[in-house]
DNA sequence: CCAAATCCCCCCACTTTCCCCCACTTTTCC
DNA sequence: GGAAAAGTGGGGGAAAGTGGGGGGATTTGG
């Protein structure tokens, strides 16, 4: 089971390029051969990067949606939209098409210092600013406890559909 | 069943590193060599130091979440940000990223007195100046029988979930 | 169809950070 | 009181991060 963890800062340079956080890569040593799939989030303004097998379940997931149903096919269309199989270059990194740049907010012509963070089987990739503002600080309105209280409720046994 | 007890003080060097209390790490004497995750703390600024094995078991919930569910992914994020693998060096010392000691309030600059003190299965990781404030000195309103008297009725048989 | 320009990828070199090792001080236990 | 272990601090070297440049392939326009 993949469990990968911790929290980088590294910046994207010029060209688009991210140079990937070598803690993060001894995590991978054995799937990274395998290359990595970069997509946009589904809720927030942040990158998802998938190690390749984990994309395959994802993928998996997808092929049982019906062909014949229009919001499955809406969706599908939404979710796959943007991904992209990546691979890391001689120096250990890769390069994010401009589209999914903008979709998280990264702008090449400043400081664009990017937030690389481990959670569990994937990975998120954060522009700073928005990792501080989303992130890190709580809202006033946000309370941890509740949320952890529904999330268990979802958790329940015999509650246990993962979708 | 972990049960670490016991409460030092010690300091972070000018590198952000600190020198684990050798009581504390005979008591992890069977799983030390498995490592350590350390994370930020939920609700408060302090950090948390999980034992792998134990940290292990939080993962085997996470992967039950959905994917595609905004609050558990919230959730995750939320709990997961930050948590970082470690290990001893070669003098029994970890080295804790900027970004965690940021949120303890520990400044390299200064004193950079440090309380580590072992709770049940978890270690806490606070600064001294926090430690004293938060944890020792009970606030004017805060009411210790109170906070017990809550406690007890969540553990009440029957009620024993764990959030 | 050929030539020219642009985009992309790969390689190279420099800078910086981090990790590991070593040496010294302090404390604890015998 | 002495020895051994724990705690503290610093320095050097290897590896990771960063940025720029060149070459090949593809595409576009003449």
């Amino acid at each position: 089971m993949l469990n990968l963890l911790g929290e980088y800062t590294c910046k994207v340079d010029a060209k688009g390029r991210l140079s990937f956080p070598a803690r993060l890569r001894k995590q991978l040593d054995g799937v990274l051969h395998h290359g990595l799939v970069l997509n946009r989030d589904i809720f927030e303004g942040c990158l998802v990067l998938y190690p390749q097998p984990e994309w395959d379940k994802v993928n998996a997931e997808m092929s049982r949606l019906s062909r014949y149903n229009r919001k499955h096919q809406l969706f599908q269309r939404k979710f796959m939209k943007g991904a992209t199989h990546v691979e890391l270059d001689g120096a250990a990194r890769i390069s994010i098409p401009a589209a999914l740049l903008a979709h998280a907010g990264i702008d090449l012509s400043e400081g664009n210092e990017v937030v690389v963070s481990g959670i569990g089987e994937k990975i998120e990739i954060w522009s700073k600013a928005r990792y501080d503002a989303q992130v890190l600080s709580d809202g006033d309105d946000f309370d941890f406890g509740d949320l952890a209280e529904e999330v268990r409720r979802d958790l329940e046994p015999g509650n246990d559909d993962k979708a």
